[in-house]
This record gives structure tokens, sequence and C-alpha cells, in this order.
DNA sequence: GATTTTATGTCAACTACTTTACATATCATG
DNA sequence: CATGATATGTAAAGTAGTTGACATAAAATC
């Protein structure tokens, strides 16, 4: 993009500044109204992750706490917590790996597919709300740069030593 | 975008499912490896949005904490908080608005000032390492999209009842 | 078999975010 | 002047995020 002007200098600055910022608008008012819109289903938006994670077809028969912590970008003390709420709920559980007895698979029990299957309609609403005006295009272009910075992201995270 | 195929069925709920877990991984990502890297200056990511807020030109001679929490979106008690944290600190001082005794200005003491300047060298190299492969077309096209999201997020919250 | 690494959990302290509710002071209006 | 709306603060409970440190159990390695 060797057309833009003023590559090194304010502009380029005041981009990533608003762009960084913007983000945490984003995010903040994600959770907020997210959470908000999921009232009645008692979730969060954070609780909301986990268990779309657990739904997906590659993590049906459980996925590693670990591995749950890299995907959403938490920490791992994190993570327990909102496990443990999820679980006392009885909406997941903890199963033991049969192939590493050190390792314990989430998993959505049936309350938690059950739970998942009644809150479908009020997400598809919210993402109706939320993202109607966004064609397909328009989504895919935003997934691809938002996953670019992700990567950056996370190369920076591992660089400075995430979870030592 | 008429062009769109499937603009009813499962590729755009995938989408829209894939844009907001990625916005959420994005924010945790941001906020971990933002406060991480600032750390010698011993301040967050959310106390560096208060900041970056406060030395805009507009705002520099104080902006009030409803206004503030409006443009950071996120609770007025929530603010709170981190205000205190940051007065307490003597980086911010609240001022009492010359044309409304009820409202208290937010603005950079002479410290919060310096305490910005000293950052600064390390704000430039955060935002070069996390999006310096990004042109500024490339921001401005993800600004413009992160803007119709954030107008549509700030719509819900409205109808939601925000500030109640 | 002893040692080291790995996976998880737990504890603790802290910041940040939400909500509901109430207190206080001030402004604006009838 | 009384009343209501507004701006802020405070309180309290809960969830979510961070870090550091330690315990336990099992796997892997020497």
């Amino acid at each position: 993009m060797k057309q833009d002007i003023d590559q090194s200098g304010s502009l380029t600055a005041d981009l990533q500044n608003r762009l960084a910022f913007r983000l945490y608008q984003c995010a903040n008012q994600l959770n907020k109204t997210g959470t908000r819109w999921l009232d009645r289903h008692d979730v969060t938006t954070q609780q909301w992750a986990v268990l779309g994670a657990l739904v997906r077809e590659r993590w049906v028969n459980g996925i590693a706490v670990r591995d749950l912590a890299k995907l959403l970008m938490v920490s791992r003390q994190n993570l327990t917590g909102v496990l443990s709420r999820l679980e006392s709920r009885g909406w997941i559980e903890r199963v033991v790996d049969a192939n590493d007895n050190r390792s314990r698979l989430i998993k959505l029990t049936a309350v938690g597919w059950q739970r998942w299957a009644d809150m479908q309609a009020d997400i598809a609403s919210f993402y109706k709300e939320s993202m109607g005006n966004l064609s397909n295009n328009d989504m895919i272009h935003m997934l691809h740069y938002l996953d670019i910075l992700r990567e950056n992201f996370r190369a920076i995270d591992e660089a400075q030593g995430g979870e030592e």
C-alpha cells in the first residue's frame, strides 16, 4: 500500500490510536449489551463464549482447560473460575482424559446442550440487531483484519511470556 | 451487497458468530499485552484509555464524568473507581465545573501530563508491534467497520436503557 | 526409580466491569 | 419556595480479567 500518505508520521499514529480505542469501546459495549440481551438465560458473554466453543464439532468430546484458555485468550486461573460457575449449575462437566489422567476434558452436559438450544433464538436476534447491517462481505473483510490483529497480539503475548 | 450468497442462511450466522468471538479474543489480548507492555509505567489499558481521552484538544480543560463514561462506554460507577485510583496517584484531578457546581470536570494534572509524555515512546512501539503490518488504508477500513459495530451496540444499549 | 515437566487446581491480591440502590448537592422548573 | 431532574459519589454483591505462588498428580525422561 505504497500510495498511503505519511506512513511514518502522525496520521499512522493517529489511526493506530483510534483503532485501539475503538476496539476497547466495542468490547465494552459487546459485553454490556450481550450480557443484557441474554439476561433471561442467566448467561454472560464470557460464559456464552465458553459454551460456543464447546459446541463446536471439534470439541464436542471435550477440550483441555489449557487449550480452552488459549482459544479464549484468557488466563487459566480466570477460566477456572468461569468453568466452576458453569459446573456448579450443571451446564458443563470435567471429565478425566483417558489418554492423560492429568488432563480434564471440559464438555457440555445434557443440561448444557439444552440451555444452549434455548438461547439460540435470542443469540440470533442479538446478532441481527448488532450486525444486521453488515453484509457477509463486510464481515469477511472485518474478520480478515481482526485475524491479523489477533495474531499480532498473540505473537506479542508469546514474546512477553504468556502462560510463563 | 446483493452478490452475497446465502444472506439469510447459516453462512451469515457463522460469520456473525465468528466476528463476535474474534472481537472478544482481540479485546482480551489487547488488555493483556497492552497492560504488560506498559508495565514499567504502572498503567493499565483502561487507565491508558482514560489518559488518552483527557489529552485530547477538546477535553484538556476537563470533561464531565458522565461524558467520559459515555465516551469509554463503561458504567459511571466503574469509571469512578478508575478515576479514584488515578487521582490518588496525582495523575488527574476533579475540578468543580464553574458553569455547574454539581459537575466535576476531570483533567490531567502536571504530573499526569509528565507521565503521559514518559510513556509515549512505549505506546508508539506497542502500536508498531501490534499494528505495524497494517497500512493506513487497512486501518481506515477497519475503523469504518468498527464504527458501524460500535454504533449498533450503542443503539442497542440505549434501547435497553443504558445509564437508566 | 528418581527427577523433571506438564496439567490442573487453589489461594491471594488487585483492577475492571456489571447491576441495584441510596445519599448529597445543585440546577431548573412550576 | 417546593419539587423534580441532574451529577456525582458511595455501597454492595457478583463476574471477569490479571499476576504470582504453591500443591498435587501424572507423564515423560534419564
